[in-house]
DNA sequence: TGAATAGTGTCTATAAGACAATATCCC
DNA sequence: GGGATATTGTCTTATAGACACTATTCA
């Protein structure tokens, strides 16, 4: 090979049509909950699966999420990101399909409006996301129905969802998407709840108020709850400035 | 929406023809290199582009990668991965264009048989990387000639390989991907050299000692370097076996 | 006053940075 | 022996976990 031309094959390239499929994940009572719905034709008819588009001529990936989401759940203005490109020969039985699947996060309060949460009769619902593997290792995920059960889900949906957990728990610690879960103004313990939901497991009091207070992240607003029965905590607010990331030490000296 | 039919739109799926890149990274002598070709057609003749392949009917994402760099690089077994998928309407002056990114690692010595590194006279060549934005903000990336100036890259290939090298320093602490780009067995001077390129900064030596051989991913070979000029250092190798992870602590009594 | 949670202060355990001292290799 | 780097051990500092105590609200 040394020494040879290496020309770029996608000179003559095909129109492509591609679909997108979004994870809309939203924290309801402490649970990390997805916005499913029951597929009404074959294949996998009575199956749950995300809502999904087929990409437009033209149209952006990011915007056909949004397009998913606005037509099928009333919902605009999401925080959305990609995820992944599944392409799995068999995972559609009709044929060779790619999906680029997308993972939205939204209030719960601002989605609740929408969609009766966890309605099993509903053929559009938020179901609590259920992850079988520990820690980091990632794999497929299941929606729960009302009793607990795992409804059956379409495709790779299961390894989709799956897969945007997955994503969120990474970067929940050095981002800023969880503030994307809660209302303009939160208390502190509402930001400890929306991390404990995502991650699946319970977080030190004490250690993530400090973490949360030193991120330079939050803004005291200086109103407090309300009609509390016990003492109201401040409420904060999402500070849009990124303080200055703290650089890594490197062998300073000692003074 | 409440009750609505939520029917999966994928049911009349066109036939997809996408492309691949791979963005191949190795560290040589130090410095982190990527994997480059001049164009020889137009758009963009002469200038500097990732290797890529179009899909093929029937092709999976991750084989046209390895494709790509079968055919370009004769580079087989490297470990790849995918990054993101681009679509920006106007990547591609040809038209609209999408392309699976995929990111690649491989050790020095395994592509330096096949390519000259850094040869500003050959047509294919590994060739120095750069990135302007500092910590972990991201952007687009430079890749170097001899004489240390940019070379012009094709489409958007700078922010291509800018995303892959934030990818892989975000998956360096808590993966074992920095094991790909050393040889079966090294010291451990090597493995920090490794990740002192890929992070862009300088790593303290004793705690980067310690954690790496408290991680449980080193095991001992019992060689030594050779042919040294000072004491040889112990060469250590990668344990396949992943040690439990070390679930973080919470709530525990004090004993 | 009591229940319940917010908020503060302190102690401990752990990991990382900084140094120093010793160990081995080749010349 | 001298130069160079490996390897080990100790001290310091920063952060997280654990607990205790005070504050504030409503019933």
């Amino acid at each position: 090979m040394k020494g040879d031309v290496m020309p770029h094959e996608t000179d003559q390239i095909d129109r492509v049509a591609l679909s997108v499929d979004v994870v809309l994940l939203s924290v309801v009572d402490g649970r990390l909950h997805c916005l499913a719905a029951r597929r009404a034709a074959a294949p996998h008819r009575g199956r749950w699966a995300l809502p999904g588009v087929v990409l437009a001529p033209g149209e952006t990936l990011q915007h056909a999420a949004a397009r998913a989401l606005e037509t099928r759940a009333g919902l605009r203005g999401v925080f959305l990101e990609q995820l992944f490109t599944f392409d799995a020969p068999g995972r559609d039985p009709r044929g060779r399909t790619i999906t680029v699947a997308y993972y939205g996060l939204v209030a719960a309060d601002a989605i609740l409006g929408e969609l009766e949460a966890g309605d099993g009769a509903s053929e559009v619902a938020l179901a609590p996301v259920d992850v079988d593997w520990p820690g980091e290792s990632g794999g497929p995920a299941s929606l729960l129905d009302d009793s607990g059960a795992a409804r059956t889900l379409a495709f790779d949906h299961a390894d989709i969802i799956g897969l945007a957990v997955q994503r969120v728990r990474g970067k929940l610690d050095y981002s800023t998407i969880g503030f994307e879960l809660l209302p303009a103004a939160f208390p502190l313990r509402d930001l400890q709840s929306i991390h404990e939901a995502i991650l699946g497991r319970e977080l030190n009091r004490d250690s993530f108020r400090r973490r949360m207070l030193a991120s330079g992240l939050l803004v005291e607003t200086g109103e407090r709850e309300r009609d509390t029965t016990y003492r109201p905590a401040m409420l904060y607010r999402f500070a849009a400035e990124v303080p200055q990331p703290p650089t890594p030490r490197t062998r300073k000296v000692r003074p």
